[in-house]
DNA sequence: ATGGTAGAAACTCTA
């Protein structure tokens, strides 16, 4: 069993990478962030030739989450509850005892941004709800875009980046408070090279110099994290042309 | 010194 997760920065532009990867990764759930594309334009149909189903929550020109999977997800939720937000930044759906859920986190422009108390809150409301579904689903993803680096080995430059946005210290005490409640952060299971990164800005040539960003994570219950053989990065997607600015992560399980 | 690139959509905002 395979999990991805990928901001793919306009579903409509990312369509033919999105098509082409899909059968190389075989993943049995991906989800999908930045789609920008309401759902009325969602392309099902090419997924579906594709032999895979799909869920999406989006919006015109901003946000927007997909689940792209091989069965049917049941019990879709699209927000959090009780947190009154306009921006399609949740996806959650149960695949057999599986309960992913689909994230993209708000960037929060810059620490002095209103975007940025905007992150904060929204954070606080998701460790909140996941409290909840981690206490509810002993089998638990969650995957997606947090617009958080943890640790300083997830920066190419920590001294640049410290108290910025992405890498400030209420961000990592907010993405702390959501490992407190018992997930495992999948990727630092494993031994892993320096310099493992899955956001690079488009600009100055980040990506060619390696200047990126462990932002995209795959964090897992217990009992999940327990079957989790492997998690990488596909690099190889960043290098494309016309690339999304974020490559895809894989998690591997082996679930018996 | 606050640049630059990309996407969507509208002549700017977001990342």
């Amino acid at each position: 069993m395979k999990l991805g997760t990928w901001n793919v920065n306009s579903l409509k532009v990312r369509l033919p990478h999105l098509l082409a990867w899909l059968p190389n990764a075989a993943p049995d759930v991906v989800c999908l962030q930045e789609t920008k594309t309401q759902d009325a334009d969602f392309p099902l149909g090419d997924f579906e030739a594709a032999g895979f189903r799909a869920l999406a929550s989006g919006q015109k020109t901003y946000n927007g989450v997909a689940i792209v999977s091989r069965s049917t997800g049941i019990d879709v939720a699209t927000a959090i509850p009780g947190f009154a937000d306009d921006q399609k930044r949740i996806l959650a759906a149960t695949f057999g005892d599986l309960r992913v859920i689909c994230l993209y986190v708000p960037n929060g422009e810059s620490v002095t941004s209103d975007k940025y108390r905007y992150k904060l809150g929204w954070l606080e409301a998701l460790t909140a709800w996941l409290a909840d579904e981690i206490a509810r689903y002993p089998k638990l993803a969650v995957l997606g875009d947090y617009n958080i680096a943890p640790e300083a080995a997830d920066v190419y430059d920590p001294k640049l980046w410290e108290g910025q946005v992405l890498y400030s210290e209420p961000e990592r005490a907010a993405f702390r408070r959501l490992i407190a409640l018992g997930f495992v952060d999948s990727f630092r299971i494993f031994a892993q090279p320096e310099g493992a990164f899955t956001w690079w800005d488009y600009r100055m040539s980040a990506f060619k110099r390696n200047r990126g960003l462990r932002i995209d994570h795959i964090l897992l219950s217990p009992a999940l994290a327990a079957t989790c053989t492997s998690v990488r990065i596909d690099r190889e997607m960043r290098a494309l042309e016309r690339p999304s600015d974020h490559a895809p992560v894989i998690a591997e399980l082996d679930l018996g």
